[in-house]
DNA sequence: TATAATTTAATTGTTTCCAATTAAATTATA
DNA sequence: TATAATTTAATTGGAAACAATTAAATTATA
């Protein structure tokens, strides 16, 4: 005897979207041990990378990556300015852009990061080859998008 | 050549959280024009998707079952029971227990709601196996928590 | 039984996150 | 060129989310 099959789409235990949204969050918590010593947060820590990598990017070009828009870039940005991780300008070329780069404070906070994949990566408690599975479900929902 | 090990962990692109909570979000705004004509947020529907499937549940239980303290659930339950989708009343046996009770209103909702997963399940973009391979994946990290 | 420990919600303060709007700079077009 | 459209950040207001603390009720223990 089944249920109605619109009764079992809304159970919780047969929602998709519901572990991706708690094992965000999970994600997250279980970074803040690792993230706390450097004085960062999740969301602060991404930034970071980005500017490890690229030193200079428009808060454009940031938010694109980070898929993240202003209204959430601008406070974050302020308060990691504050904190001397990096500069606010603006571009000579195009005043409409805001330059953020990295200090050699920020820059230097690369090193005590090092630290931190190797141990996100045990925590998530998957084998590698299911890691990368999960890594190419996930950027196909991403790359779904409109 | 090479990058030094250290060096491409700490690239965006070699992140298995970073979609993660990148993809979560994502999900959240392609529920929204689903959910809006609702008047639901995500985080609500959750709720009343545990409400239509047990009618009544302690605030602890909610709690356990969405992964969500009270510090977030507090707040929203208030929120929810001004809108008239349930009750809030303490448990006579234990007065520590809140007992959260979906009303008539809220219960009609769910016929409403029954078109949601459906549209949902599309703009995932995955297929049958795809998801169910996510699904899997997402709970091994959620109970890897210690 | 009296006290201590535990459990449960609520509160407080901080950080994200987003939608919608505004303002300024630039680019396109009439 | 003057005006319109576009692009980019910033702002505003609302909803989560969480850590840490507090308060009340219950249970365990000395």
């Amino acid at each position: 005897m089944e249920a109605p099959p619109g009764e079992e789409a809304l159970l919780l235990k047969n929602q998709l979207c519901f572990p991706l949204y708690a094992c965000a969050r999970e994600i997250v918590k279980r970074y803040k041990p690792f993230l706390d010593p450097l004085g960062l947060t999740y969301t602060q820590y991404l930034v970071m990378m980005v500017l490890w990598e690229k030193r200079q990017v428009t808060a454009k070009a940031l938010g694109d990556c980070l898929l993240l828009d202003s209204g959430t870039l601008t406070p974050l940005l302020k308060k990691m300015e504050a904190k001397g991780l990096l500069t606010r300008t603006r571009s000579p070329e195009d005043e409409r852009n805001l330059l953020v780069t990295v200090t050699a404070s920020g820059e230097a906070l690369k090193k005590e990061a090092a630290s931190v994949p190797p141990k996100m990566a045990e925590c998530a408690g998957l084998t590698p080859q299911e890691a990368g599975q999960l890594y190419r479900l996930l950027y196909k929902m991403l790359n779904n998008r409109k």
